[in-house]
RNA sequence: GGGGCUUUAGCCAAGUGGUAAGGCGUGGGUCUGCAACACCCUGAUCACCGGUUCAAAUCCGGUAGGCCCCUCCA
């Protein structure tokens, strides 16, 4: 399995600390508002990965969290927690917040076929883990308290910028509205920890500490998360691109500092789904949403079909256009695999040929586009008999996703016997010319939700979602 | 100001030194009671300029455009 590395910008061999196993962290959604399809994007992405390292035969352990504490729009003491202002817009309780708006985010999560994390953690469930580890960075010196926050030291770290290739001396502080200077820090790079005493009126989410009551800063969490469903090492660690600085690079910092050993090996990053006015984000408003797309009438499947079209690794531009093109698409693609005549023996040469060539495209770097075209050579391969096409659809499907063998959903018997009367009645219409009647028949059954297809070999059907 | 990514046909997109996959759409055709489906045919010298090489979309340098990050973000 090669994958691109962001620790060396290359696509390398993955190794995992421990055989057949693979430990993989994904950082999670933010729950003050909804996930849009960008964040979503992100999510299909680490899926791919997820099923296929499945499919080589990987035990897949994956941690992902839920970040339910507010992260302020700055370190200082100025600056809005997003939770905050939620609860003010929505007049909720944070806790009723994040619960809303995590409901929300798996569900459109599942929507698009993406496997859920053996564990997922909602930050404010850790807490207790988050000031042991502040407690040991605070003792090694790594952290020093300030103006009643826990700071952590970054010159302490002699390659912090690892990650990211960023020159200290030549960053601005403040590059973003609302990022103010903070001069409790020693150093305008460190980071917070932990806040003590609320800055806001009325904050909801705090906990005790040794430091005073206060709430935990935005990257301790997939430190303390990571390190305590994962264990010590960690073979992936993935978010989106935006995440490199600060939040990994911080992550980085605080985790090795803690452990005393280097953490994680390969961080996987996707990049921005993007319309046309650039990046999608929460804080622009207008969320686009999957179940948005759902009601608009799309198939969710056609977003992720439309996404596996891609490389996790482009931007990927959004446009209806382009969603109206990746449903046709999908849906041709269903045509023609429901056409395909379930015939023979399955033929292992084959089968093993273009279970290869599949696995070649996935394992380089995760190029679904080119395991799509897999697909497209096997259906157009005459030399390769009905049932062998459909195993090897079967087996694709359990990386893709899609639903490609959909009309294999059970139906029973007596809706099926149904069809089958009502096909022969129509058939039998058709050869007496009474096309009227063989109308009916087929607008009777779309009302059901079932699709008749005629072809040479005969009427088929289809069942529609 | 600094760090990084990116630019291939109308659209999505593969390609990592040997002479441009695939898909959608378009146009034409086959099939068909009709419709839909399916099937066949149909398109680009790879942003631009220069260099290295027998050979470059692929490597190097430069120019232009797009995007992200520099403590809210997937």
């Amino acid at each position: 399995m090669k994958l691109y590395n962001t620790l060396n910008r290359k696509v390398e061999e993955l190794k995992t600390k421990e055989e057949g196993i693979v430990r993989i962290y994904t950082c999670g959604p933010t729950v003050y508002h909804y996930a849009h399809i960008g964040n979503i994007r992100n999510y299909i992405g680490h899926d791919i990965l997820h099923k296929t390292l499945k499919y080589l035969g990987y035990k897949v352990i994956r941690a992902m969290n839920i970040t339910d504490v507010g992260h302020l729009t700055s370190d200082s003491d100025s600056g809005e927690d997003k939770m905050e202002i939620a609860r003010k817009r929505e007049g909720k309780s944070a806790y009723e917040i994040a619960d809303f708006y995590t409901k929300a985010f798996f569900d459109d999560f599942e929507k698009v076929h993406c496997l859920k994390p053996e564990f997922v953690s909602p930050a404010t469930s850790n807490v207790d883990f988050y000031i042991q580890i502040i407690e040991k960075l605070l003792k090694d010196g790594y952290a020093y308290k300030a103006g009643g926050n826990i700071y952590f030291d970054v010159s302490k770290i002699a390659d912090y910028y690892k990650l990211t290739n960023h020159i200290e001396n030549q960053m601005v502080v403040g590059a973003r509205d609302g990022v103010d200077f903070d001069d409790n820090k020693r150093n305008q790079v460190d980071f917070v920890l932990w806040f003590t005493t609320s800055k806001f009126e009325n904050h909801e989410m705090l906990w005790d500490s040794p430091w005073g009551k206060g709430y935990p800063g935005w990257h301790i969490e997939c430190t303390g998360i990571s390190i305590k469903y994962l264990g010590e090492y960690l073979d992936i660690h993935g978010g989106g691109v935006d995440n490199i600085f600060p939040h990994h690079t911080n992550e980085i910092a605080q985790s090795e500092a803690y452990l005393g050993h280097s953490w994680c090996n390969l961080w996987f990053h996707n990049e921005h789904l993007i319309d046309e006015s650039g990046k999608m984000s929460k804080s622009k408003g207008g969320i686009l949403r999957v179940t948005t797309l759902e009601e608009k009438g799309y198939n969710p499947l056609s977003f992720r079909f439309m996404a596996l079209g891609s490389h996790y690794r482009k931007q990927l531009l959004f446009t209806y256009d382009a969603l109206d093109q990746s449903e046709a698409t999908l849906n041709k693609l269903y045509n023609k695999i429901a056409l395909i005549s379930r015939e023979g023996n399955i033929e292992k040469e084959k089968f093993d040929f273009y279970n290869h060539k599949f696995i070649e495209a996935l394992t380089n770097d995760l190029n679904t586009a080119n395991a799509l075209t897999v697909l497209y050579e096997l259906l157009k391969d005459d030399s390769v008999n009905g049932n062998t096409k459909v195993e090897l659809i079967r087996h694709f499907d359990q990386v893709f996703s899609l639903d490609l063998l959909k009309e294999e959903k059970s139906i029973d018997s007596e809706l099926e016997k149904y069809i089958y009367e009502k096909i022969t009645l129509r058939t039998e219409a058709k050869k007496n010319k009474d096309f009227a009647l063989a109308d009916s028949i087929r607008n009777e059954l779309l009302e059901k939700g079932i699709t008749l297809i005629d072809t040479r070999e005969g009427t088929k059907f289809e069942v529609n979602k």
